[in-house]
DNA sequence: CGCGAAGTTGATTACTATCAATCTGAGTGG
DNA sequence: CCACTCAGATTGATAGTAATCAACTTCGCG
């Protein structure tokens, strides 16, 4: 079921291709990646489970590897002067983490699981090694790395400029479209993060993102209830 | 003056290295690309000027070609659905502008000049043909991208959180950290863009950046008038 | 000299942060 | 099975900050 090759020329396709007899995310969103084929052509590229709260990579560690998520959640984040963590980002089953170590051969942000989760561990030598037997998993590469850089210009527009109803709704919308790309249900689900998290996404502080969700409640625009969320995808332009 | 090969492999330094006999910067700022040398290889990677105000490329063009700044200042920007341009970055001689479009075969964002420029065009397809006969030219490539991502990470952390005054003090120390970097000087420099873009880009409104500036030139922090900044880089951790 | 774009300043309103109290639900142990 | 506990979440009151609207200033330019 999987492709014989460790890469996708399509670029158009938008839809996940996961296994189907498990929840298990084999292949980049976009199919550039599939790990199954990456797991079986090197010895060093491995599976690790991740349990709920514990790091991918740190701050500082030294480069050396890309992890695919293959099942779970995670957040990217920085540390700011004050010592207060600002996330920048979440990665769910399907991305890569880490594309940010390869400039200066260390980290600049930290990844941590907020659920229990599958990463496949690809050392950043043997991708490359590998690109040399297959010249099209460079350019997955480069379509892996440039599409973080156009997601995160687009939380940038998110962070700027919105009042904190709008952001956190733009927010869930996000997540909504995350979640359907990869063929899971984006009309209800849970929210793998805390109020606090999203208030360190979104530049707010959690009372008013827990204002908000209440206010976009009443207003009818979702359903709330803790971190369960029903919301119209329809909108979700 | 120029290395042989359009490629280097040192990853630590962080100086520049432009032409003595003119300000035009001929390598990106971690002399990862030499344009004098991608110029020489392939018919059609070109200089082009730049004039104040004209696209480099804009949202939703066909994904083909990388811009090197060689001369000038561009301001990259997305528009919101309010058909607001919402400013996401700022580039200047020795970054490379147009790593969103890769992913999706065109541009997400589109890249202005706030001053007359000169861009050195490379066509993606020439450079991942040259990338074959130099493999580094790949590994440069991925530098300068994953760059681009831990950049935009650390500007998401300076729009979140921080009080305006704060914000626009951190972009200044930015700023004047680029140009110490390309071995321009950084306590002393003329503001290549508007109080509207310097807002745009912070999440702020123009008169709260312009209150921001003289609360700033107040305390003594920064020295102001109109564009021109004298600021103390000493304090620029 | 007048014009217009860019920038500054002031007054007011709207929004968000902050501090504090309370509520809820999951997990724990008696 | 139920009270207890605690982290996460909600709500309220108030203070602080930025947005908005408006007037004014400065500078470059024909």
């Amino acid at each position: 079921m999987h492709f014989p090759i460790p890469f996708n020329h399509s670029t158009s396709t938008q839809s996940a291709v996961s296994c189907t007899t498990c929840a298990r995310q084999t292949q980049c969103f976009a199919q550039e990646l599939d790990t199954d084929v990456l797991l079986s052509l090197a010895e060093n590229i491995r599976q690790r489970p991740l349990a709920r709260g514990t790091f991918a990579y740190r701050s500082g560690d030294a480069f050396n590897t890309l992890y695919f998520i293959q099942e779970g959640f995670c957040k990217k984040a920085l540390i700011d002067d004050a010592g207060q963590e600002c996330i920048v980002g979440f990665s769910m089953a399907g991305d890569v983490l880490g594309l940010d170590g390869c400039a200066e051969g260390c980290y600049t942000s930290q990844a941590v699981a907020l659920q229990d989760s599958v990463v496949c561990e690809i050392p950043f030598t043997s991708l490359l090694a590998l690109s040399f037997t297959f010249p099209s998993l460079q350019q997955s590469l480069h379509r892996i790395m440039s599409r973080e850089i156009a997601h995160n210009q687009k939380s940038m527009l998110l962070l700027g400029s919105l009042p904190a109803e709008e952001k956190l709704l733009a927010f869930l919308y996000g997540l909504a479209q995350q979640f359907a790309v990869r063929g899971i249900a984006a009309d209800a689900f849970d929210l793998p993060m805390s109020r606090e998290e999203i208030a360190g996404f979104l530049g707010l502080q959690m009372e008013t993102v827990s204002r908000a969700f209440t206010k976009l409640h009443a207003e009818g625009l979702i359903n709330v209830q803790r971190r369960h969320i029903r919301i119209d995808t329809a909108r979700a332009a």
